[in-house]
DNA sequence: GTGGTCTAGACCACG
DNA sequence: GTGGTCTAGACCACT
């Protein structure tokens, strides 16, 4: 899988890389069971710290997106990622808050805000960025 | 109008304050021209620092949706507030993906996530906290 | 208070420190809402790298046991410790049942165990270091 | 008898299979005299690495639980396993003192601590898992 | 070769 | 001055 990372982000490196990872699982480019790259060869990979892919691992796992082995390395979690409950509908809430806010404020619709939202998730229907 | 900050959340004071001002106006508790406190009054009323105050303010002045005199105080822009461009569509996508494509990953359809965010919507229009 | 680290021990000194603290809020040595120590002051009290301490607050932190202001600091978490719910219980049991299985096989009765247990409570009851 | 390991834990496998031998003795699965399986075959049993099993089986001479032979194998202590000294006591206390902290940390009380004990001695009493 | 831990030192955002 | 992030490099346990 690609990973784009924008070193000049201020969102951090290791924010930007769980979302890839998240990001891929849901376009169906990760699938339960399937192994990631270790820490080092990632870390080489995309010329970052190996802690910095470590935390995002780290995050990940604490989340339930993967499994961690101590020698066998990283897998996406084979269950299954864990399904949206009321805490994180609450916390999905909360970030969309001030998106839609802003939205208002700035003169946009309902309708509009939520075609902006539904074409993103075309993007992840057709599965645009299957073959990379 | 009431300012409600999480002094404990990991979001910055400014960006909450600055969220704050935004949802106002998107709630139409605030109207163009009409007068913001002073940097000094504010902080004193919600017990903050002055430059915390300070730096919400020059984003919301570097956005457009208000106006600084150095005299005159602070007011909302009487213009009205800058309207969504192109700028601020491609931002509220790349700010939208990630909530997305991990909804995706919890298995929540688009349906689901929509009617989250019309829900959202509706507490706008029903103004519901326009007294308080 | 005072920390008592073996910086010679298998048992990672970032979780010695954690099971400190700990053990500070049992004994009533950190009342909720007391400050702890900064990251950088405490490391150097103890002679530690700073991002141990901060793995060990990071924990303690995703645990529900403190509180960390990005300003402000560090503090016991002033609405109490999470109690202990069913999670927890089996954690506990699962760390209990090879100590329980190892004394069995060493021919402990379950009285003699359980007093064992009892004297190590009789230490926090009497708060025997609560002048450190 | 059964072996049950969890390869996705953070406890070390030899630990772990160190952990159900020394369960089996304490369950009377296993009697003094009797033999284990061979490094070799057990290894192949349960798939895991020969020097894993190695490690448990060098683990459990050590401390007395086990005998090695070269050529007549691996057998349970005849002698029955070492009784509880005071080191064995020192170690257990060590070890129980962070459970029992923060036990006590979650509110839990004493009377409540000791029934959690007292239930995993009953699991080992009854023998439940004799014929597996 | 894998992740886990620890150290050391740097820069930044925040208030 | 506070924690957050990132880098670099080291040693260890496990398999």
């Amino acid at each position: 899988m690609l990973i784009r990372l924008d070193l000049e982000s201020n969102e951090p490196i290791y924010i930007q890389l769980r979302n890839q990872v998240v990001e891929g699982i849901a376009k169906k480019q990760l699938h339960p069971g399937e192994a990631l790259p270790s820490v080092r060869s990632l870390a080489a990979d995309i010329g970052i710290n190996l802690h910095t892919v470590n935390k995002a691992y780290q995050q990940l796992k604490q989340e339930g997106f993967i499994l961690i082995h101590r020698q066998k390395g990283v897998v996406i979690n084979p269950d299954g990622v864990p399904q949206a409950d009321e805490a994180y509908m609450n916390q999905l809430k909360f970030k969309l808050h001030p998106l839609i806010s802003e939205s208002i404020s700035r003169g946009l619709s309902e309708k509009e805000f939520l075609e902006v939202c539904s074409d993103i998730f075309s993007d992840f229907n057709k599965g645009g960025e299957k073959y990379e």
